[in-house]
DNA sequence: TTGGTCCGGATTGTATACAATTACTGCCGC
DNA sequence: GCGGCAGTAATTGTATACAATCCGGACCAA
């Protein structure tokens, strides 16, 4: 599963986050299983340390664990999808505005570092490192507003968009995203909040428009589930 | 510490709800140590269980776990208490709109009792059950806008709220609350959604505005606290 | 073939044993 | 009395052993 067979003894956060990353950048995709003593052999620890790690990624949203089965890369129901994208669109507009009256040249320098990055991934033909570093991009502008609530809450709403995109992204448009990034950039070095505010708004309301929310079946696997749970 | 030595056996579910409900209605206070197999031996499981419970409630922000030293109830900061009611602010008055489009006739008698409950449980003298009760008014109110993953959210702000109110509330003034909780009960059943809206903004601002939320010594613990992080 | 049942293997859930770390007490020197 | 130091008890962290549950295939009967 993973690139490399990493080095052994890891703790429960950095499998955490190694995993949360493999997830994000859909290396992992939604309704992949993710068995305990595979993942205690990689990393080379015992299942109890996998657990917590398993079960905090469960909490965070990006595994659904289901009882004496396993934890699984969690699949979005179009339900939640929605729900997520409507959480977004109440806190980030807010924090980016706050965020413009706190920019630092230092936290522009690291935006546009960001953005560079991502540029590269794009470039390199990594879609799946890029769309990552879009979803740091956001968390970045909640922590330059001194959120940590927030930044928290939407840590956990960047980890689902990730899992909804794999999910309901449309494959016909390229994610143009990195000019709206730019944009919220300049407007942020010019601490300008109001227009913070509304590019963040449309910047989701971008994401979200593009996103196939009709429903549809979800192929044979669906089936089997729904006969699980009846 | 529980009121009766409970039964045995229960799930981490349980007793994360048990322990929740504790931390809710103040009888465990905030930096309460609990200690692992105190815990199991209160509720007749293995420290295995009592971990996951745990663990679970610290994700929340119920409990702060400390590496080595073990689990304790949360004490937020002056920071965090803003940060929480900031981030109710922005979630909570659009879900009140949105629950006043969608509440029924059962959906009112259920908040009616609710308010009947929290009116008995602060005549009985029991000031926590109350709070706890108010609490689970404002998550009833996501529940009805039909929001899970807002609602999943606000659990965790309103148990934030709970700790803060815990370290940060005066004293002086009793929660005149519940009448603020009525009239928003009157817009639901109006369907008068920029009606409810706007109470919720009132009434979180009126809690807000109840908390005392300067700068102040925090009493002895907090002393050997801070040589400990040096 | 279809349907059902039983059994074996695989996987997760729980308890326990052990290691690592911390806290505490008592003692000593000053 | 005060501050440092050591040894021990207490507590948490991790690994492992065992129990419970689930999945899948074999087998049999209709």
């Amino acid at each position: 599963m993973a690139s490399t067979t990493k080095a052994k003894s890891a703790t429960a956060e950095e499998i955490a986050e190694q995993l949360s990353d493999a997830v994000h950048e859909h290396r992992l995709k939604p309704g992949a299983k993710l068995r305990e003593d595979e993942v205690s052999d990689v990393f080379g620890v015992s299942r109890t340390v996998v657990r917590q790690a398993l079960r905090a990624m469960a909490f965070e949203g990006l595994l659904t664990i289901e009882k004496n089965r396993g934890a699984f890369v969690s699949k979005p129901t179009l339900k939640e999808a929605h729900e997520v994208f409507q959480a977004r669109a109440l806190l980030e507009p807010s924090t980016a505005r706050a965020a413009a009256e706190r920019t630092t040249p230092d936290d522009i320098a690291l935006l546009e570092r960001h953005i560079a990055e991502e540029h590269d991934a794009l470039d390199r033909g990594q879609p799946g490192r890029a769309l990552k570093l879009s979803g740091d991009f956001h968390l970045e502008i909640a922590r330059i507003a001194d959120q940590q609530t927030i930044e928290q809450f939407l840590k956990q709403l960047i980890s689902r968009s990730s899992l909804v995109i794999a999910l309901y992204w449309r494959q016909r448009s390229a994610l143009c995203e990195s000019n709206a990034h730019h944009a919220l950039v300049d407007a942020l070095r010019n601490h300008d909040g109001a227009t913070a505010e509304e590019l963040m708004k449309g910047h989701l309301l971008d994401i979200y428009s593009q996103l196939d929310l009709r429903e549809h079946d979800e192929g044979s696997t669906s089936l089997k589930e729904a006969l699980r749970r009846s």
